[in-house]
DNA sequence: CTCTTAACCCACTAAAACAGTCAAGTATTT
DNA sequence: AAATACTTGACTGTTTTAGTGGGTTAAGAG
């Protein structure tokens, strides 16, 4: 999982998406205004999340892109992946030239924690962003991850 | 905050020195070796970590780097933001051009979610990782977050 | 039928970030 | 004094970002 300004975007269209969809598709032009991408910039991330299934398009005056599934179906996840077709091509992962443990170890206390920001990204839906409108009590949030974390 | 293969090798050359710190410093060059991270790029991350006052050094024969803190207290997203030294300019935030409600919507929903990410790396600490050895029962964990972010 | 709209597709590019190299220094210990 | 090892800065190749420009295809409106 790799987490840079190009999800970002993505993730900031496809709210634009979910919150403007509900009459029909949307167009890019739509999108680059309101959100301030560049069309061209949107179409390469729009190529990359139709492939991915996440939206379908409709060609024409009037078309544009629509969310191909309920809200709650689309994971903050399932966007970023698409538009980093990440291979996640860790070098060492499982390989037999992990012999002194010492290292595998470190790699496996990362992998952990990669899980778990995937997992976390994964537990957050278009849906849930959009219910709350603006998330609070954060700090709840985190002492309840906390103590999550550390009874693991 | 940002997360890339950068904040990856920070954040495995942490762990490697909280878990062969015990006995005094650790040279970069043992770290180089055992994490199979050129020296040079070592050399340019922990300068952005002692700046950070996230570890110390030590000069001479036997010399190396030290956690400067407790393990506790060391925050994995201390880690990355030390190395990625991210000024996180979002273009639109609180500025008054931000006329239309629509683009600020978004782009707090946006916000809101990268507090999140930001909270969740906040709340794992070098401890945490090395306590635990690995990360188990995450989906307990992804089950716990799932319900703390619908009802927030 | 034609014109417009808007998706689709491709090649290309400037700038930044990433990852690593090299070399000349400085501080500390033995 | 010499060896060790951190410090600093300049430099380089590659990849990613973000954006341009041009053309093609599908669908609707007149």
């Amino acid at each position: 999982m790799k987490l840079t300004t190009k999800g970002r975007y993505a993730v900031t269209a496809m709210l634009d998406l979910a919150l403007h969809g509900d009459q029909g598709p949307v167009s890019l032009a739509e999108i680059s205004t309101r959100q301030e991408i560049s069309l061209s910039y949107l179409e390469q991330l729009f190529s990359k999340l139709r492939k991915n299934d996440l939206v379908t398009s409709t060609r024409g005056p009037g078309g544009g892109y629509s969310v191909s599934r309920e809200l709650s179906l689309v994971a903050v996840s399932d966007i970023i992946s698409a538009v980093n077709e990440s291979v996640d091509a860790t070098q060492c992962a499982g390989r037999e030239n992990c012999h002194s443990h010492g290292r595998c170890l470190t790699h496996d206390l990362w992998e952990g924690l990669s899980v778990q920001i995937e997992e976390f990204l994964s537990s957050v839906s278009l849906q849930d962003m959009i219910d709350k409108q603006r998330v609070q009590n954060v700090s709840v949030v985190r002492e309840s991850m906390l103590v999550q974390v550390r009874h693991a």
